[in-house]
DNA sequence: CAGAGTGATGTATGCGCTTACAGGCAGCGC
DNA sequence: GCGCTGCCTGTAAGCGCATACATCACTCTG
């Protein structure tokens, strides 16, 4: 900046200007200082700037890291063993981004490593306004900590720290409203629930859904899931279904998964087992990701706005920056149930 | 930080040497530090500290705004008109970000606007150590001065600006192969090329790959493709089958489509017409999206690496911030042909 | 017990920018 | 001609940290 400065003839504060307010500066000026930027290859810092100004630009997001990184990545195996949780940080990714844009942020990412001082979830931390987090990504004294400081939004799972922004989707309402289609609507019995990981907030949340729903139609509400499976990934999927099938007693009408993953990896088992689908089964998942659209017979799900639960984080955050005394909030954003070939309709 | 070292009663020098180097302080006085940074609830600048050492940690990627982010997102429009480009974006952030996180830096990603000097690019050279672009979202003459100062990597299309690191994967040799493959393996002599939009490097890459091949095997080499589709969407696929098949004179045998999106949108416009694929008709794609080995029949494509290819831009950066004067090169990343049912394999 | 050596800590400077404040310089009415 | 008003530009003081160098308290050696 110095030599821009230098090079056209003026002073540091007036290139300066030149960037942040260029209508201070009169034209014939600003153009003399453009040029010599240009001509040095002037690229002006990052750092300085919001060291100055005591603001970055910039809005971050700690998700939890999918994959070892260290581990191969090997070219055969697109069957996407950590499908599930990738898409899902994809299009918060996504939302974000946008949202981010919109507001003129760009977005700072890091799945989160082990804690400690040098993490890089307190990198992310000291250059960004402010940011959001996934559910269980970043340990709760870290947040709490850093929270003081600057806006954080937490997404999804329980509601931790209870003067941050929480956002989460309706799981529970979703699946109930999923499940009593099921029972009141297409007259389903004998309903099979598929969990994931009992540390799965939202799967957790899915199951409390079913049960409400057992309840409300009278009939007995299972204490645990039927089956959980560890991944929530196709191929767990398929494997539960095939359990469910060879489990001695009545064979249940409905397998109810807690996501779409494993539902679709069901649907393929089914398939190879020649069990029809709906017709002697019927089977749901919880997302609505593209692949439940797209499969045969198409998939009764629930759709989550997961993109838009990244959009409304940016908006919580830029309304916490605008005004830091605002109260808290924590909002559930609403699913839909889409109804579709794999429970009886459509 | 000034707070911190009175609370602790030590230097700033200390604290900082805390964060930065652990060892070189008692682990008294390094206990003391913490747990007064605790009591704060301080978070260290990450301006201040890039400012004094001269590095962020942090890498970038642009890439194109695949959306207009003012455009209503409606829950109900799964469709994806834009999934194309969002997949595609999604797996260069997922390959960098993990590569990034290996190598201990964080991702600053932003999708490019209009240029001018207040864009986010520049807010993203500003921030970073080095970053990659998708190829077409910085204006060249942005990435020329920006270059000067930093590490920069292009990633896909022509490689504009040759003192950069260059990254694009085989989009010819693989079109090519997919191409003679058809031919060669199939007998298939009637092909149709569905391209996209003219400007697409990658689209046009293929069809030299895809023409190459008509020239091997002494098949009349097409001028242009047989149809091009703007977006390059599963609509846009349906449509050109439709169009195709709509079309007087012979019908082809085969549609070579420059991608998934628009070769699985074809396959559910042939099913419904009535045409049998493989059997009346040969379809492939391009990318190896999860889609492509999920629908019926099961598409034939061809892989793309397009997560090693964010990996591999984050090796380059790495390598050369560590040696900056490393000649810059330009690598083609290899692909493979996945033969699956869409074209009679399998 | 002096002097050298070692490890822990403090001092002070500067990283590159923003911005309050202070000129300098026209044009204006009187 | 004088003081004023506005516009443009320069001056200078930090922003919060890293780090070279200085300092200090010790331990060790002979």
């Amino acid at each position: 900046m110095y030599d821009v400065a230098e090079r056209s003839g003026v002073s540091i504060a007036t290139v300066s200007r030149v960037y942040r307010n260029p209508d201070s500066v009169r034209a014939q000026t600003r153009e003399r200082v453009l040029e010599a930027a240009r001509e040095l290859g002037y690229v002006p810092s990052g750092n300085a700037r919001g060291l100055a100004s005591r603001t970055t630009g910039v809005l971050g997001l700690c998700f939890p890291d999918y994959a070892d990184p260290d581990a191969e990545a090997d070219a055969e195996n697109d069957s996407g063993a950590d499908d599930a949780a990738m898409l899902y940080s994809d299009q918060i990714i996504r939302g974000m981004e946008r949202a981010a844009r919109r507001h003129g942020y760009a977005l700072l990412i890091a799945a989160s490593l082990q804690g400690g001082p040098e993490s890089l979830v307190a990198k992310v931390a000291g250059r960004v306004d402010g940011f959001a987090v996934l559910a269980q990504t970043v340990p709760t004294e870290d947040l709490e900590v850093i929270s003081r400081r600057l806006p954080v939004v937490m997404l999804a799972g329980p509601r931790e720290i209870d003067h941050l922004d929480h956002l989460v989707v309706a799981n529970a309402a979703g699946e109930r409203e999923l499940t009593r289609h099921l029972i009141e609507d297409h007259g389903l019995r004998r309903l099979a629930f598929v969990g994931g990981d009992p540390d799965s907030p939202d799967a957790e949340a899915r199951f409390r859904g079913f049960r409400e729903a057992c309840g409300d139609a009278g009939l007995p509400v299972p204490e645990a899931p039927d089956l959980r499976t560890g991944m929530m990934t196709r191929a767990e999927g398929a494997r539960a279904a095939e359990t469910l099938l060879d489990r001695g007693g009545e064979r249940p009408d409905a397998m109810v998964f807690a996501n779409d993953q494993m539902a679709v990896g069901a649907l393929r088992a089914l398939e190879r087992r020649e069990v029809r689908v709906p017709e002697d089964m019927a089977v749901t998942g919880f997302d609505g990701i593209p692949l439940s659209r797209i499969v045969r017979p198409s998939l009764t799900t629930v759709r989550q706005p997961i993109r838009q639960l990244g959009e409304q984080a940016v908006e919580l955050l830029v309304q916490r920056l605008a005004d830091p005394s605002r109260e808290p909030v924590s909002l559930e954003l609403p699913v839909s149930l889409a109804r579709r070939a794999s429970c009886g309709c459509g």
